[in-house]
Order: structure tokens, then sequence, then C-alpha cells
DNA sequence: TTGTACGCGTTATCAC
DNA sequence: GTGATAACGCGTACAA
């Protein structure tokens, strides 16, 4: 037996509708009649019920956020800032781990629509014409997190990649690096994948670098996918003496394998890696590695979502600014 | 404007009695209603709202996953078991991480009884009285996960950590190793810290070896708490062949130290690490530790959740096999 | 300042 | 087979 509004009404000889007032800190009820039901609340151990405020009020006080099950370096970083806002707001979280796969994407979304979550955080995949009509049908704030949709109006927050990427290889050519190799993601990645190649192309090709056989893309952002793709790219580049991968665990995977023949990190090959999660100052050595600030982002994302809620407009877009955080993975290299 | 079930009855010409036992495939209509009202379901994208619902049946089909902020690595692995279950049964997960810290821990338990949530896995610190007097309350199904109770009848879902540390420790033992260091937790801790250095030390005295400077406790169990408890190790113990570390991260950062003083692992010295996070592979060299079914006790306890909300009575504790899990920073010690 | 009564969207219990 | 109608727990016009 659940205690409600109605058993401190009656023992306070009150109605439910003073309860629901002092409750809600709404106007209109005397010191006494506060003090009283107060304490009968107190008594009872009345605390209000979400489910039927929210039927009400039709704001369920939960958003969902939808992300991949992989790379979950990354996604625990996210969601800590999430959360901490989602928690500020009074709202929680419904976390929504996708595998980047399609159905269960879709079983996932009809499970927030029926939960009546405020808004959503989007951080899996590319936001496809399926997702996305899904989503404008259920009429809640959505947010793009580290992704971009195609032709929909739907704000993000995220690095610019292909400058980060840009940013990144520079910082090896400044080095003194000519012969640079990345590790990437697949040019079918239009987020962490072929932004970052262009970003690499670029700054290599203002530099009057060669672009050749530099390049190995890797199927996934994992730690195994860098040790094959650097066995690879060392294969058919022998003479790289720096490596640009496209995230901490892709560099981990170089390391380890440069490690295993016997190619000192950072003396003969410099590595630098991408997202700077807390990997990367484990590394050994101390990874290298372009920083976004993860938790942050999470953290805007979230602010955003909850303005769009409250004031039923939606927000402008934001990129963050990334960095280079320098740790022992790259060395200068002398000129000859 | 959200579509109700009235809107679908008064379209179709029904009741909205009807229209509800069409939905919820309880009998009592003929194949003909069922095919128009299925049809205006359709043509109107009615969708059931899960917050009515709940109001009525009382279940939120919701549960609550209580974990500490800290050891995301170790969490991430539990959370994706839970939420995979949870999603089986229908049900989602919020996620409330209480960084050890009892105040917040009580406002998300706050925030978890006003949203009604169906039961509740407990994965933070110790259950003190106040938690657990306030579950009590809440009256819904609890699971420890890899924590224990002082002397409260709820179920949990663990390793036998003592054992475990026992078997680490004699798994160097084994190697030949006789003047072991431990890295452990602080003795406060009751769950990851005397038990593991309950375990250590009952080893050690079985094979009559002393242990008198060979225990170092750590604040945390993070990467530069392993740092500086190992540099305060070989100080204290220089002649240390072997160390066992009461975490994965715990290990990396006396992998590191030790890199840095130039001590060879695993020639110079051998390391085992404690939980085998995805971490423990990407280590150089890759790291052995004791393994624990992160995953699978995450699916395990969300299983009993379910249990007892369904048959509303108590299940069994299960503690759950750990394993060593052989790579590559232990090495055979010659006898002399 | 306070109480009455209706509605939120749904399920369940009756009648018919 | 089908349809009113009363809950579920709460917020809020409106009236007093």
């Amino acid at each position: 037996m659940t205690i409600t509004i109605k058993d401190v009404a009656k023992k306070a000889n009150v109605s439910i509708a003073t309860v629901s007032r002092i409750v809600n800190n709404k106007p209109g009820y005397s010191k006494e009649t506060e003090k009283k039901v107060l304490e009968v609340i107190e008594e009872l151990g009345y605390h209000p019920n979400a489910i039927a405020r929210g039927l009400i009020s039709k704001r369920s006080h939960t958003i969902g956020v939808l992300v991949p099950k992989l790379s979950s370096m990354l996604m625990s970083e996210f969601i800590s800032g999430i959360e901490n806002i989602a928690h500020q707001f009074g709202s929680s979280v419904i976390i929504c781990h996708t595998e980047s796969n399609g159905k269960k994407t879709m079983q996932y979304l009809e499970l927030l629509r029926e939960k009546q979550i405020d808004g959503i955080i989007f951080s899996s995949e590319v936001l496809t014409e399926e997702y996305y009509q899904f989503m404008k049908k259920m009429d809640v704030p959505i947010v793009l997190l580290s992704t971009v949709s195609f032709d929909y109006p739907v704000p993000y927050v995220r690095v610019d990649d292909q400058h980060a990427a840009y940013t990144a290889t520079e910082y090896l050519i400044k080095k003194g690096h000519r012969n640079i190799g990345m590790i990437s993601g697949t040019k079918e990645d239009v987020v962490a994948g072929q932004p970052r190649i262009d970003g690499f192309t670029q700054a290599m090709d203002r530099n009057k670098l060669p672009v050749t056989n530099n390049i190995v893309a890797a199927p996934g952002f994992g730690y195994e996918d860098g040790k094959e793709a650097f066995k690879q790219l060392i294969t058919q580049n022998p003479d790289v003496t720096a490596v640009f991968a496209a995230s901490d665990e892709l560099a981990l995977g170089v390391i380890s394998t440069a490690y295993q023949m016997d190619i000192k990190i950072p003396d003969d090959l410099s590595v630098i890696g991408y997202d700077n999660v807390s990997l990367a100052e484990m590394s050994i050595p101390p990874l290298t590695s372009v920083g976004q600030p993860l938790s942050t982002m999470g953290e805007k994302a979230t602010e955003m979502i909850f303005e769009m809620i409250n004031t039923n407009q939606s927000v402008e877009s934001r990129i963050f600014p990334h960095e280079i955080v320098e740790r022992q993975s790259v060395k200068e290299l002398k000129k000859e």
C-alpha cells in the first residue's frame, strides 16, 4: 500500500489541493496549514509519485541517450557529463547501447517513445532518414553528440574532425616528420572516417608531402584493428617515421605491434592518437593525443536539450575546440 | 497533440475498452473489429503511453543501477550486461553514478523512488544502514553487484575476492616467486580492500613466505594510485620479484613506474592485475590478470531482479568463478 | 486561504 | 463480443 496525497489530506484535515500546493510550493495556503501538512507528510512518509505527475505534466523528466556499444571509453566520458547535467535538472537518463545495429536502435527508439522521454541525445552512427523521421514524429528535442546528420536540421555538439586531424598531422610535420602514416577509420564512416582522412591529406598536401601509400583504413577503431592496420602500414611503407591514429585504441595497437617488432616509440616511430581518453596517459610511453573535451561536450549537449525543452525552440550547434595533449609518444625528428 | 486510445476508439467506432483489449491481446473481440481497429491504429500512428500504463499497473518497467563514478572500466562492462537483459525483459535502465559520495547516493535513491522503479542493482560502496533502510522502505527488489552488505538479507552477485586474491598470489608463488609485493586497496574497504589482502597473506602464510613490508595500501584503484604505491613498495622492499595489484589500473601504474625506473617487465619484475578489463590486453606487455566474468555477472544480477519481481520472493546469491588470464606480464622465476 | 471537481491515458470490472 | 465507468495519483481551474 503506497501512501498517496489523499492519505495526507485526510489525516491533515485538508483537501488534496492544499497538500498539492504545499508540496509544489504554489502559493495559496497559510503558515499553519503548511506546518501541519508538512508534519503529516513526514509522519506518513509521503513521497509524490512521478508517474502520476508525468501523466499530467506530460513530462517524464527523463532523457534518452543512444550510444554505440563499441568505443565505450569515449562514451563513458560523454555519459558522465550528460548524467551530471541531467541530474542538475532533476531528470534521469536512460542509456541505450545500440551496438550500431539498425534494428536494435529502432527498438530502443520505440521504447523511448513509450516512456514519453523529454529529449534525445543521439550519439550513435549517422542520423539516417529512418531514425530522423521516427524521432521527428516523437516531437521531442534532439541533439547530436559527436555525430552528423545529412540534411536534417538537428543541432549538434562535436569537434571539427577534419580540422583536428589537420592539426594532428601538422603537429607531426612541425616536429620534422615527412613520411607520416595514418591509421584511419573507413571512408564510409562520414563522422570519424573520411573527415579525418581529409584533414590528414590536406595537411600533407599543403606541406607538399606526398600521400601515396600512407593511409591504411582499419575496419574499426579498436585495439586489434590498430595492430592489424599497423602491420599493413609498415609493410607497404617501411620508412614511416610517424603515425597518426584515428583513435587512442588504434594508437595503442600500433604501439603494441611496434613494440613486438622492436620498433622503439618514440625513438624509431612517433605516434599520435585521437580522443585523449584516460587510456592515453596509461600507455607506455604515455600517448600524445588529440584531445576532445568529452565530458564538457556531454554536458553541453544536455544543456541544449533542456534549453530546447524549456524554450520550445531550437538552439545553435556547437563546435568544440580540440587540442594536442603532448605526452611522450612523439619525438622531434632531427633534420639531416 | 499526442493521439490517445480515445482517438482510436472514436475513429474506429468502438469503445476504448475494446481498443485496449486489442492492444493488449486480451480476449473479447471479433476478428473484424480487430482488423478495423488495427487499421485505425496504423493510420493514426497510435502508441500506448507507458506512463499512463504504469500508473495503473504500478510498474514502471525501469530499473535503477547505482554505480560509483570511479572505476568506469569495470562498470561499463557490468552495465553492458545489465542493459542487455533488462532490454530483453522490456525494461529500461537508469544509471546513477554515485561518485561514492553518500549525499549524492541518497539523492539518487530519492529520484529512483519518485520514478517508481521496479528494482535496484546496487553496485557502489558498501550497503550501509542508511541505504538499506531507505531501499527497504521503497519495497522493491534489490541485488548487490560486486558488493557486500553487513547484516542485511540482500542477495548478491560477486566473485570470492579473498579466494581470487589467494589464487593470484599462489599463481605467482608457483611461478617461483618468493618475495611478492601487493598493491592493495585500503583496509577500510571491506569489498575490494581487506578481502584481497587476506587472500594474499593467506597464500603467503600457507607457503611459509614472510609478509613484512610487502603490502602497500593505495588510497584508490586508479593508475596514479598504482604509480605512487609502487614507488613506495620498491623503496621499502627493493627485492620484490613480483607484484599483485588489486586492480588492472593499479597494475598499469606499477608497470609504468617500473618502466621509468628501467625495471623490465616481466624480466625483472612480474605483475598480475585484477579484473581483467579490456585495458589489460592493451598493456605492454599484455597484463596477466585475475578475470571476473563482468558482463555475465551484470546479466545474472539483472535476471535475479526480474525473478524477484515476478515471483515476489527472494533469490539465492551467486558467487561467480574467477580465473587467471595469462598474458605476458608474469615470468617464471628460475630456481637458484 | 481553501475545497470541489475534472482530466491526464490507461486498465479492469462490471453490466449488457 | 462490447461498452460504460471507476480507478490509478496527481495538478489545477474554478468556486467559495
